[in-house]
DNA sequence: CGTTTTACTGAATACGATTGCAAAAAAATT
DNA sequence: AATTTTTTTGCAATCGTATTCAGTAAAACG
């Protein structure tokens, strides 16, 4: 038996259940007032005739759609955000909303993504890794569509957002580096305009300003080639540093390949390298990659966790 | 001025513009027969009201949604299949279609997926290195719902299929190996049960076995992790391979450190290694792995103009 | 057994758009 | 100017479900 485009509708099992159209409805949504022998009646029939609510009809009235949007950049280059992604789509499976994904570019501009999010009534947007201009998130806040972003923050802006404690990070990382006694550090920024790396480079240049020592600085794009031509930019020179700090620990493998393989110095006996995430890759035994952890899980619960808070209240501020 | 969760509809934007509902629905939708005049109107008034269509209201009428679902597995331990996922996702999104995603795991049952697909109305399904049942095939199938599938097949299911040539790529590797004089190679499988492992190794073995050359073998789960085991395991015998061919990427790099950095082994003087994918990293300067490249970009686009076709042409019948 | 309370059920309406149809307006033709 | 043709327009029906409300059946009570 074909059907052509699910002709199947509640009426239909209604019909063959011999009850009505609202009981079929009634024995789907999981707390209407039916009694057994009807839910039985309307469930055999709905099993024979392969019926299924239609969520569009029902959304419509509802008004609930419990689909979230997830906007995220970066995806194809840094496995840090692979991994958020996952965990991230993951939660939302688990907590029954249906995930409509955007993958963009690190600088790609919303303006044209975000339309149809609200076209769709999305019930609220989790964006990772990309920014949201303030416009933007006003049209949100008029819709009384939630956001959160993640590793990303814009001042001002209606909406939520987690990111790890980039300038401790940085600082963290100053430290290590001054009490192992090295003088002549550099930073390898992601680029000039993402919160993420600013703030590392900003914790990191607090402290080795305190101790009055100068740093390098190169910018390496986020990419493994780009970071692999700036390491040997930087170790080329006359006076190169004896330490790289690198933005994230992708940019961080091209560095360190670029030490090693490139121009053949000892890691890390003739240059330190500490990246920041702490992807998979960087245990691997051809890196050992000194690097700081992200508390990524912590950040995707959370992250869902206020979404969803904030749909079900609608009042609520956003964290932060 | 704050609306509780759009209020704002087709009908106050008649309202507005002095113009009957269908005028706005017309003026919306880019054929319609309506005077410059009145569209003219609709789109103030509409901007002044920040009005948008509502995609669950049209889909109900139009009884199309522009939308597919995405089913991926292995996007986390697998750099190919987020290469994968971020071409798919934009391909999609430029041909106006919005994505449903779920991610799942490798040997996950979709058998709980699928009725969500199917209640939010996709249009058609994608699933990527995750396997379908037959039966739900068939469900798809009565719903009208196309379903193509990149990397993996099951025969007799109504879908369309699209795998790189895993068969003749193993052949190959198997032929590359024998010509460089490999007495003793080896095969790290991924799984049992995943096609694209078992079709690589079908090939891989029927050259080996027109040269009466024996291999060993071992299971590597498709992990980084589990195959530097594997390879420990594999290397340490008293008569270790001379050549390791790996079901993909990463575990041809979990081979190359066990081997190198696990057991002081020099690649490629001691032993060989031979990748599956050509994922971004087998090209870093600490691998230079030897890899079969699959047709990434022509296998997504490939995939995803049939499903869209299919859509269009419900009588079609799936590809292969 | 009659009455009140409670538990179910079905008819009708609403959600926010699209679209067929007929009427009205504008344009083209005689 | 009258008629025909074409272009616009508004009315009303429709998509498939949830939900209110009134009514009926069943249960509980005295």
């Amino acid at each position: 038996m074909k059907h052509s485009r699910n002709s199947v509708t509640s009426i239909e099992v209604a019909k063959l259940a011999g009850v009505s159209q609202s009981s079929v409805s009634r024995a789907f949504s999981h707390e209407g007032p039916v009694s057994v022998k009807t839910r039985r009646k309307v469930l055999d029939a709905a099993r024979k005739l392969g019926y299924q609510p239609n969520a569009m009809a029902r959304s419509l009235i509802t008004r609930r759609t419990s689909m979230v949007g997830m906007v995220i950049a970066n995806v194809h280059n840094n496995p840090f955000y692979t991994e958020v992604l996952d965990l991230l789509s993951r939660k939302f499976q688990k907590l029954g909303q249906k995930v409509m994904l955007f993958i963009v570019n690190r600088d790609q501009n919303l303006d044209d993504i975000l339309p149809q999010l609200l076209e769709y009534q999305v019930e609220g947007i989790l964006v990772t890794a990309a920014t949201l201009s303030s416009t933007m998130a006003e049209e949100c806040e008029r819709w009384g569509r939630p956001v959160a972003m993640i590793n990303r923050y814009v001042p001002g802006v209606h909406a939520s957002w987690f990111c790890c404690a980039n300038y401790e990070g940085g600082k963290m990382v100053a430290k290590l580096l001054l009490d192992a006694n090295h003088q002549r550090p550099a930073f390898l920024a992601g680029s000039e305009d993402t919160t993420t790396s600013i703030d590392r480079e900003r914790g990191f240049m607090e402290i080795l300003n305190q101790e009055k020592v100068e740093a390098l600085r190169e910018i390496g794009e986020y990419t493994y080639q780009d970071a692999y031509d700036a390491a040997i930019r930087l170790l080329d020179r006359k006076d190169p540093p004896d330490a790289i700090f690198c933005a994230n620990d992708i940019m961080a493998l091209g560095v360190m390949d670029a030490a090693k393989n490139g121009l053949g110095l000892k890691i890390p006996e003739e240059v330190s390298i500490i990246g920041f995430d702490d992807i998979p890759m960087s245990s691997w035994s051809s890196y050992s990659l000194t690097t700081v952890r992200q508390p990524i899980q912590r950040m995707v619960d959370a992250s869902v966790e206020e979404l969803l808070n904030r749909i079900e209240n609608p009042e609520r501020e956003p964290l932060q």
